[in-house]
DNA sequence: TCTGGGGTCCTAGGACCC
DNA sequence: TCTGGGGTCCTAGGACCC
């Protein structure tokens, strides 16, 4: 049976929620950062954007581009909450949400849409529930699957409501340049580009023998995808992290052992913290070391018994820093643990057989906290006990990094 | 004044076992 | 006396996402 899926997705979430607690910033040219020395736009405003300001850019760009831009420090807890509130307001119209990422949540509507007066009108209803209770706008994306509601709410993008069905595809995808596709990175483009292929009209119609000996299986996905076609239900259940990691880009680049360690205590810390919160232990642990240069490669090893112990991954981080011959100084350094399971095995139970609804909150909310890390979202009681660190982000990608050695 | 931070999934080769 | 083959674990890297 057809399927009818919506994309709600919030029009530049954080600085949008800055303005919206901070008069004295709307209507104007803002842009959130990390806050760190060396950080980047995260967000900026679509009055920022008039001036060509972009997600991934330095602040000195930034400031090239629009001299008058205010920079606002991203507040890390606010925009999960306001995030845990959009997706109160869309388990009102079905529990088959999939919190996908802290600014985009998908609803299967198919069984649901005829109790609010169709798709459209259940559209109209949550852009309207998002703007009263939240202050915020978003834009609605519907489609037979993900991958062109996704589409569909990019198209409709700032404060739209776009509807692509199965009928209307071809015509949308015929000229349409295969980037747009959700899965379809500069690398794919480019390789695409070298075969001749550069809409999704013309990725719909290549012979599945030539995607397949460039893509190998995923040539047959990629054809689907050229034809609006997406087999990919939605994740309404959380879903168990595969790993936890922490990293961070030094104030300045150092190249002693003694500069590094306090470094790497720190990380393993936070990562030993939250696998201990969330009652998970890992087998694997890695390092991840940027150079100045950026290049950027990864060494990893696994225990005999699987830990949560900040101090075993401090000495498994520090064990693989030592047999690496560094040859620039660090700009970066990450820990992450991975091969993850949980401690114990026994799980605690959120379910209140009384409220359905109740019991898919604490589901969503789980998986915002499993999507975004450490009080990402938390209950108003333990609020105040942890510092915030960095901010979320929507899409940035450096490009040109060479993730090897040599 | 170059370039954040947190993830997922896939591939590919080597070791090792039966 | 001419070199199996399948399965699993491990590491490293690539591509993509927000």
């Amino acid at each position: 049976m057809a399927r009818i899926i919506v994309c709600v997705d919030m029009d530049a979430f954080f600085a949008s929620v800055e303005q919206r607690d901070d008069p004295g910033l709307r209507g104007k040219p803002i842009a959130v950062t990390g806050g760190g020395e060396r950080t980047v736009i995260t967000t900026s405003s679509y009055e920022a954007r008039a001036y060509g300001v972009r997600t991934g850019m330095t602040v000195y760009e930034a400031r090239k581009l629009c001299p008058h831009i205010i920079l606002v420090v991203g507040n890390n807890r606010k925009y999960a909450e306001v995030c845990a509130s959009l997706v109160e307001i869309c388990l009102r119209f079905t529990p088959d949400t999939e919190v996908y990422s802290i600014d985009e949540v998908f609803l299967d509507i198919t069984g649901s849409h005829h109790l609010f007066d169709g798709p459209e009108n259940l559209g109209r209803a949550i852009k309207e529930a998002v703007k009263i209770e939240l202050g915020i706008r978003c834009t609605v994306g519907i489609g037979p699957n993900i991958l062109v509601a996704k589409l569909a709410s990019d198209i409709a993008k700032p404060d739209g409501l776009r509807r692509i069905d199965e009928e209307t595809v071809p015509s949308v995808f015929e000229t349409l340049p295969v980037k747009k596709l959700w899965g379809i990175g500069p690398r794919t483009e480019e390789k695409l580009a070298r075969m001749g292929i550069a809409t999704c009209g013309q990725l719909g119609k290549a012979p599945l023998a030539l995607l397949t000996k460039k893509f190998g299986v995923l040539g047959e996905q990629l054809k689907a995808m050229g034809n609006g076609k997406l087999e990919r239900p939605l994740e309404v259940e959380a879903g168990e992290p595969k790993s936890i990691g922490h990293s961070i880009t030094l104030p300045k680049d150092i190249w002693k052992r003694d500069e590094m360690l306090p470094c790497l205590l720190s990380l393993s810390e936070r990562v030993g913290r939250r696998a201990r919160r969330y009652g998970y232990k890992g087998r694997k642990i890695a390092l991840t070391v940027r150079y100045a240069d950026f290049v950027t490669f990864t060494r990893q090893v696994t225990l005999p018994a699987p830990t949560s112990d900040s101090g075993e991954i401090y000495r498994s981080a520090v064990a693989i820093l030592d047999g690496i011959a560094l040859k620039k100084s660090v700009r970066l350094f990450g820990v992450s643990l991975s091969s993850l399971g949980k401690e114990g095995g026994q799980m605690s139970l959120f379910r209140d057989p009384e409220k359905e609804k109740r019991a898919a909150m604490a589901k969503a909310m789980d998986a915002v906290n499993d999507k975004f890390g450490e009080h990402a979202i938390t209950f108003a009681s333990t609020i105040g006990e942890e510092r915030e660190h960095k901010v979320i982000s929507p899409a940035w990608r450096p490009s040109g990094v060479r993730k090897s050695d040599e």
